[in-house]
DNA sequence: AGCACGCCGACT
DNA sequence: GTCGGCGTGCTC
């Protein structure tokens, strides 16, 4: 009899891993087939990975019944994830565990696999001639009754529709049973509020300017052939309708189009784009759907319903039957790199997944990763260019101020005397401003100036960053202590200070600086209550607030017309991190950034603080200048051999104790050292960035050249985790 | 996840 | 002396 390899879903810990069994006769199975299995006492779904697999030896059970009768891996995919299980070093169980929507393994336990397309209606309501008759007084109902009633008359459809005109459902359900109001019922597909339709989608009627078409050309001249394209554009440079044509032009082929956004809710433009454009043909598959939606367009993908599939980096995993195209945004976001197994890297993942079918991959951004731009200089991937804004909007001309002189001439605030007469004269003028920094509270640190004791969080071994509110909160794990010591807890000195700037002080400061101003805070902090996000956006839209300072979330989705200038308050924090992309990031931040300024015909212009006015990656991007600093990172990186010049892979491991943690790190550097040989550099066995967390010690070992040998060489107990291709070393 | 086996506290 | 706490291990 044959035997079948089955990934199976039954919610076991630790890597996924799989089980064989028999199949009994008369059953075709398929690799990517669901079905169902015994695993001890339980019935179980898996997915059948390989056939004739299993090694003798041992008593097999039979599996039990095929669930649905087409594979719900397509060819592609199990090609796709057998290259991912490799490249990444998991099991293939992890890869498919991957490939499939996690909601799967209940539906799959309650019988067959169900349908997702007109299975969830919605409620909807139509006035009938006697409710008519009743709005104008011959019939006697009640308020709630009567607001519903105007509000059938006035257009209202849905419950949605009723309850926003202070109506309701269920006073619909009573006119109907009276006869006054005819009530029906429809399909309804969810799709969350912020990618409702887009309310016009103009630009599919507008021409092409010059590099958008040379572009699209280039695009819809390579699909089928598995070719990768960077298209490398600034911001507002219309890399969107590039995206979008080329889609049209995939689509007319008969082939299906995955398109990439780093977090979906920051990208909701060019999604609600995608829809304006594409309306039913597109699925959404992310994180913020609920797990049933997310099956849903699973499944319509999987029925052939949707062929145009957009969310994050797991997107690339719907099972289209034929992809034609796949779209990467902004290339350059950590987010494309999962940071559980499979700890696959979505642009890498893509380029295969285009050699495999044959789709056109494009990677775009403002600010590609280095390693992409070489790439793309090597003639791996070709190169594409929109050098303009769109509009002729130029970008605003930026002023680096050196906070070294600032301090000599005995100003000791967060602001620069030019970033506070620049906040001043915005103001004035009536436009508005957006400050910049990247660490939350009010001040980062809590010291003793007498013992130098400093206030750390007990599990992570981080200082505590001090809150307006009077709190110690650890901004690793979120632990909180509810007052910070008036006296030092060693010494029991009173000269215990806050130190160090976060988003509250500058806040304060702003305030001081431009009193007439409205001014808000947009962190973590003042974005935990729902929609705070949205409606700080709508506060600067609609001119209510003049001022936002605020951290990482303004650089994205901030399109504000009137802002005329950008501060960035420090531009070294992410700079001086230990981490081989700290520049990088610095760069693609700040561009960001200061993209923010001069969106409007008011024009703008940026201010950079820091205290290394000499450094390339500020310098760059302060002159818009994305070559010069590829060209510098790209040397550095040379000589240490740092990607795109060496790969590397960080190897990881934790424990209670910190002397196991020692005794395993020296153990493993000790083989990895005799084993590498010419092929990598071991470097460490280093205490990890966070070196304690969660109460665990915390430490790392990192591989530089060509990994893989290395690791061909040597195994590990499974108290380590291996990272290929990490996208930072600050674990 | 479930369910087994297995070694230390408060009860008959 | 026993009932039971949930820590580790196994499920084709």
């Amino acid at each position: 009899m044959n035997t079948a390899e089955v990934a199976v879903f039954a919610g076991l810990r630790g890597p996924a891993r799989t089980f064989s069994y028999l199949v009994p006769d008369g059953l075709e199975l398929l690799p990517g087939h669901l079905v169902r299995v015994g695993l001890g006492q339980r019935a179980v779904p898996g997915v059948v990975i390989t056939l004739d697999g299993a090694a003798a030896g041992r008593e097999l059970k039979t599996v039990d019944a095929l669930v649905h009768p087409l594979p719900l891996l397509r060819p592609h995919q199990l090609a796709l994830g057998a290259w991912i299980a490799e490249r990444y070093r998991c099991g293939l169980a992890d890869a498919v565990r991957a490939m499939v929507p996690p909601a799967l393994a209940a539906r799959a336990r309650s019988g067959g696999l169900g349908t997702a397309r007109g299975e969830r209606t919605e409620a909807i309501f139509a006035l009938e001639t006697p409710g008519r008759d009743a709005l104008a007084g011959s019939v006697r109902v009640g308020a709630r009754q009567l607001a519903t009633l105007r509000a059938l008359a006035s257009g209202a459809v849905t419950s949605r529709d009723l309850a926003d005109a202070g109506g309701s459902v269920a006073a619909a359900r009573a006119l109907a049973r009276r006869g006054l109001v005819l009530a029906g019922s429809r399909a309804v597909r969810r799709v969350p509020a912020e990618f409702a339709l887009a309310d016009d989608d103009r630009a599919r009627d507008l021409p092409a300017t010059g590099p958008q078409a040379v572009a699209i050309g280039a695009i819809t001249g390579a699909l089928g052939s598995g070719r990768g394209f960077l298209l490398h554009g600034v911001t507002a440079s219309g890399k969107t309708e590039v995206y979008l044509r080329a889609a049209t032009a995939t689509l007319a082929r008969g082939d299906g189009v995955i398109v990439l956004v780093p977090e979906i809710i920051l990208t909701a433009q060019v999604v609600a784009r995608f829809i304006a454009r594409f309306g039913d043909r597109v699925a959404l598959l992310h994180s913020a759907l609920s797990a049933g939606e997310r099956f849903d367009e699973w499944r319509r993908v999987l029925d052939g319903v949707a062929d145009v599939v957009i969310g994050s980096r797991s997107a690339l995993f719907a099972p289209l039957e034929r992809v034609g195209l796949i779209v990467v945004d902004e290339e350059q976001e950590p987010s494309y790199k999962q940071e559980s197994d499979p700890r696959y890297h979505a642009v890498d993942t893509a380029l295969e997944l285009g050699r495999i079918t044959g789709a056109a991959v494009v990677l775009g951004s403002a600010t590609p990763r280095v390693v992409t731009y070489e790439a793309a200089r090597k003639g791996e991937l070709a190169s594409l260019v929109l050098p303009e804004r769109v509009g002729e909007l130029a970008l605003p001309p930026t002023t680096v101020v050196d906070l070294r002189l600032e301090l000599r001439a005995g100003n000791r605030g967060t602001l620069s005397q030019a970033l506070r007469e620049a906040l001043q004269r915005a103001v004035a003028a009536g436009d508005q401003a957006i400050l910049y920094l990247n660490r939350r509270g009010f001040a980062t640190v809590v010291l003793c100036r007498d013992c130098g004791y400093v206030a750390k969080c007990p599990d992570c071994e981080i200082p505590y960053a001090f809150h307006a509110d009077g709190a110690l909160v650890c901004h690793r794990c979120g632990r909180r202590e509810r007052n910070a010591p008036q006296r030092c807890p060693a010494c029991g000195s009173a000269r215990i200070k806050q130190l160090g700037v976060g988003t509250q002080r500058v806040e304060e400061e702003v305030r001081a600086t431009v009193p007439r101003a409205k001014v808000i805070r947009l962190d973590r902090d003042a974005i935990r209550a729902k929609g705070a996000h949205a409606a700080a956006y709508e506060r600067m839209r609609s001119g209510d607030a003049q001022v936002i300072v605020g951290t990482q979330m303004l650089a994205k989705g901030f399109d504000l017309p009137r802002v005329t200038l950008v501060g960035v308050v420090n531009a070294d924090t992410i700079l001086n991190l230990p981490d081989f992309t700290a520049s990088e990031r610095t760069f693609q931040l700040l561009t960001q950034v200061l993209g923010r300024s001069g969106r409007g015909e008011a024009g703008g212009r940026g201010i950079v603080q820091t205290y290394l006015p000499e450094h390339y990656a500020i310098r760059a991007a302060a002159a818009h200048d994305y070559v010069a600093f590829a060209e510098a990172e790209l040397e550095g990186r040379r000589r240490f051999g740092y990607p795109p010049f060496g790969r590397l892979a960080l190897l990881s491991t934790q424990a209670k104790k910190l002397e196991t943690v020692e005794r395993r790190t020296r153990e493993l550097a000790a083989r990895l050292r005799e084993a590498a040989g010419d092929d990598a550099e071991v470097l460490g066995p280093a205490p990890a960035f966070a070196a304690k967390r969660a109460g665990s010690y915390r430490a790392q070992i990192v591989l530089r050249g060509e990994p893989e040998r290395v690791l061909d060489r040597v195994t590990l107990s499974d108290e380590w985790t291996v990272d290929v291709d990490p996208v930072t070393l600050l674990g």
